[in-house]
DNA sequence: TATTGTTATACTCTATAACTATA
DNA sequence: TATAGTTATAGAGTATAACAATA
């Protein structure tokens, strides 16, 4: 369902090489995925790297911005000036933490949480390749994981 | 072997939703291991996507822009300025094709081939994580694949 | 002194529109 | 009219250095 209905398909393009890089292989899979996810998400306003932080919030409410930072590779300048935008946004709050005044504490708004929500219904099942088994699927998720975690 | 080591461990970071995405995992997986692969081929002069097109032309003699830029997802803007460094630096030389001269074809100088067997040695092995057996890798490979190609 | 976060800034990467030349 | 490639430019993403406040 590619090229395959043109009129007649040139020789294709040899990527022996680059297809026994692993790094390679990460890169091209989630180029594959990421512009659905990223349409989907412009729906709610949103881009990738909010809903992650959305995400990360929401399941570790009073987490700071060096773990979350930490969590998803994100750099403290460059989260320092995304957290200035969700904010600005309405998204989330900053409160410095009273036991440790260097270390801010973040928290979803009720409109954070709704956009958060509203994203994740639009999401769900987005990235599921019908390429993939359901067990593929999970197989695959699990040998990432072996990589990063 | 990574926050194990420290005094005394916060409760881990919940990533459980973002975990189930697919796309995330991807990324991730890149992140952790293309920063080696950076270090390698800054030694050589070379940046990640100027590997790939080196890889490419290298298995693809004769290639146009067309092809490669579709083959390694980089847009046509986008690879025309990149192809005028890399041919400014000596790597490469476009010339028109005879049979249709509005496409460029591609092929490597000696000097482009020597950076590239030299980045190539550089690289060997070296996005192989240690956490991932030969056939887990190799099956890891085989899943990705299943999701771009 | 070390840590958390911020500001400023530069650099790279990616995306879009308008264009040339060839077909 | 359609295609291959280019130019110009804007925007998003990433990296680095210097700094303030707190520990």
């Amino acid at each position: 369902m590619t090229a395959k209905a043109t009129s007649r398909q040139p020789a294709p393009v040899d990527q022996s090489y680059l297809l026994g890089l692993l790094g390679y292989n990460c890169l091209q899979a989630y180029l594959k995925i990421i512009p659905q996810v990223k349409k989907q998400l412009k729906r709610v306003q949103l881009r990738p790297v909010e809903f992650t932080v959305l995400a990360v919030i929401a399941d570790n409410p009073d987490i700071n911005q060096k773990r979350l930072g930490e969590t998803i590779n994100v750099s403290p300048p460059n989260l320092a000036t995304l957290l200035d935008r969700m904010q600005a946004d309405g998204l989330l709050t900053r409160q410095r933490n009273p036991n440790d005044k260097r270390s801010q504490i973040l928290a979803l708004t009720l409109p954070g949480k709704q956009r958060y929500e509203k994203a994740r219904a639009g999401v769900a099942d987005l990235d599921r390749p019908a390429s993939l088994s359901p067990d593929e699927h999970d197989q695959l998720i699990h040998l990432l994981q072996k990589v990063f975690l």
